[in-house]
DNA sequence: TTGTAGGCGTTATCAT
DNA sequence: ATGATAACGCCTACAA
């Protein structure tokens, strides 16, 4: 039975009938109560020794049975602080996205932080107008997540004068605070991984154009390619969106080639997902015929079949590192400008020795 | 006489080069510019038809020059709104939860919102404190998902005058808000898709005990046998905790049993995804040995090996119709109390015919 | 159409 | 140890 019926007693939210004092207690109410005045009440809750034991210890009983609160915003609007930080990540129903929210909300909360979270759905419009709101919610420090505006926030940010860290910032400036993977040597150590298997024929499915990290993660692939002589074929290196539609499409390319790649190197675990999926569809066997290997270390990681080869990133770690370094620049103090976080190569089942090939030249 | 000492000393902004620049411009600062005084500006900026259009422009170009941006604290002390949401979610990390809360963060910013997410880790009291916390911020209403607290809110809730909206509540009561799916429905819709297949031995991995959802959905298992008048053993009903690896241990224990089941009712995706890999390490394959359904429909429910069965919630616009709910509540309209969604049970290839067994006795 | 005078709920700075 | 009193930055009467 769906009952989508109102309750008719207004036991909830009884917040229509006469206009009756609907309102917190504020700390004159309390001070009324205690027959003091409110800054001895402001004192005795934030346990000033500068008010008596006794008399703050009656206080502070009065305000917990009204139930009193401090309003955070009367509070911020006079010290000027609101012990509030900005996150804005490009979608949070990313796993790697939604790995490092968590990071960083728990450190923020630890800290005394609330935090704002704005989605901007990689959208560089959207992500300014977030920025500006935040501007206006007036919080301590900003903390963005694979920004595609990056270097640009330099202006806006000196003109709010707020701290601000990025976290694997996907436009890289020489003063802007952030914390990044070392994408590189990650996916150089897969790359290797590879090679030392016997691979010859790999291919590399990145991201989009213009993104760091892809860059990077490419240049590592690359480098394992060419110190051992091999040479990266382009019609090896096709491109899906970090997502693992796209990816299949990647992959699809990838098989329909009159000599397929025998390893893959991906740009993330989510590019590796729909790589796999289409490997299946195609009928072959991981990594049998074909092996695969993703970056990110994503949960989803562990329950592939077969289970995937990929590069760890300290997702939780890195949000953590992010809100303490931005809480450190919001007390004014100096801090590191990049922090460089070490990838760790994860070798699962999903990669393997290469099956002999035709094309297969024994090197080594 | 009240000598405020207003006039020229008025303070606000000795605009000395030497020591400007520590705070952000205020409404005083770009009245002083406009030659207006701060109301006007006030009304300019909220596009009043009670200032001149002329001066209007003016005072609105001055202020975007400046860099103005109006402070939310002290609006939001004036009006007492702070245009505000507070979500407290139990794990920002699940995929589930992280699909509700893109949705809810969209629908918010679109009315004009901002929304402070916090991490309660699934721990009460710490859901408790982040209420507080929320009420310290003024907020105009909050969300929770998953709430294990759920009805235990309404004492709280009703001191601080808030509006709350519940996602896939775990502990109902009658009057609170919430959103939820239909899970009995859902998992009996499931369930009897494996009886149409001729399976009759069908295993249930639940949820940790006292979860509303995991109560629901077995009921709709236990209907769908009892419809075909198939026993519910004892035996095929085992628990994990709606998370992957706790699931691979209950489906290990399924596996152990001298007559293993032949299609499995998982509480959602994750355990799904735990259980599959439990099932690929015994050797036995998906669907050809063993049938396996899910719930959610998490991306990832497409990309598994084989792709899974499962039931589709679709979690952003739940995300939407609760907050599109409760900011109905906030302007004071009344709303729907019990919002509840349709489940669509999506059939892919994890699910198949069951294979003859020798306990099999052909009904249909 | 514009300006003046509070006041929102705190904390901070003085007194006492 | 406590109490007046003044900000903080904005909005909203009410006055001009």
């Amino acid at each position: 039975m769906f009952d989508k019926h109102k309750g008719n007693l207004d036991g909830a939210a009884p917040q229509d009938d006469s206009k009756r004092i609907l309102r917190q207690p504020s700390i004159k109410d309390i001070a009324r109560l205690a027959r003091v005045s409110h800054p001895t009440v402001s004192r005795a809750l934030q346990n000033s020794p500068l008010v008596n034991a006794k008399t703050a210890e009656r206080i502070r009983k009065i305000a917990k049975e009204s139930g009193y609160r401090a309003s955070a915003v009367a509070r911020g609007l006079v010290t000027r602080r609101t012990r509030t930080i900005g996150l804005v990540v490009t979608t949070v129903s990313d796993p790697f996205t939604s790995e490092v929210v968590t990071g960083i909300e728990q450190t923020a909360n630890d800290h005394g932080y609330c935090v704002f979270l704005a989605d901007s759905n990689a959208d560089p419009d959207r992500e300014k107008k977030i920025v500006q709101s935040f501007a206006e919610q007036r919080v301590d420090g900003i903390i963005v997540t694979s920004s595609r505006v990056g270097a640009l926030y330099l202006p806006l940010l000196s003109e709010m004068m707020v701290p601000i860290v990025l976290v694997n910032d996907q436009h890289p400036g020489a003063f802007v605070h952030s914390v990044m993977i070392c994408n590189r040597e990650g996916t150089r150590a897969v790359a290797e991984h590879l090679v030392g298997l016997g691979h010859r024929r790999i291919a590399y499915i990145g991201d989009q154009f213009g993104y760091q990290s892809d860059t990077e993660r490419f240049a590592g692939y690359r480098e394992a390619l060419d110190a051992e002589k091999i040479p990266v074929h382009p019609e090896l290196v096709v491109r899906g969106n970090g997502k693992p539609e796209a990816a299949m499409r990647a992959m699809d390319q990838l098989l329909a080639l009159s000599d397929p790649p025998t390893a893959v190197c991906c740009y993330n675990d989510m590019t590796a997902l729909g790589a796999m999926r289409s490997i299946r569809i195609h009928g072959l066997r991981i990594p049998e015929d074909i092996s695969i290997a993703g970056f990110d270390d994503l949960f989803v990681a562990s329950y592939t079949d077969p289970p995937l080869t990929t590069v760890r990133q300290p997702m939780r770690r890195m949000g953590q590192l992010a809100t303490e370094n931005l809480i450190k620049l919001m007390s004014g103090q100096k801090s590191v400008v990049k922090i460089k976080i070490k990838a760790e190569l994860i070798v699962r089942e999903s990669t393997a020795m290469a099956r002999k090939s035709k094309h297969q030249i024994a090197k080594r």
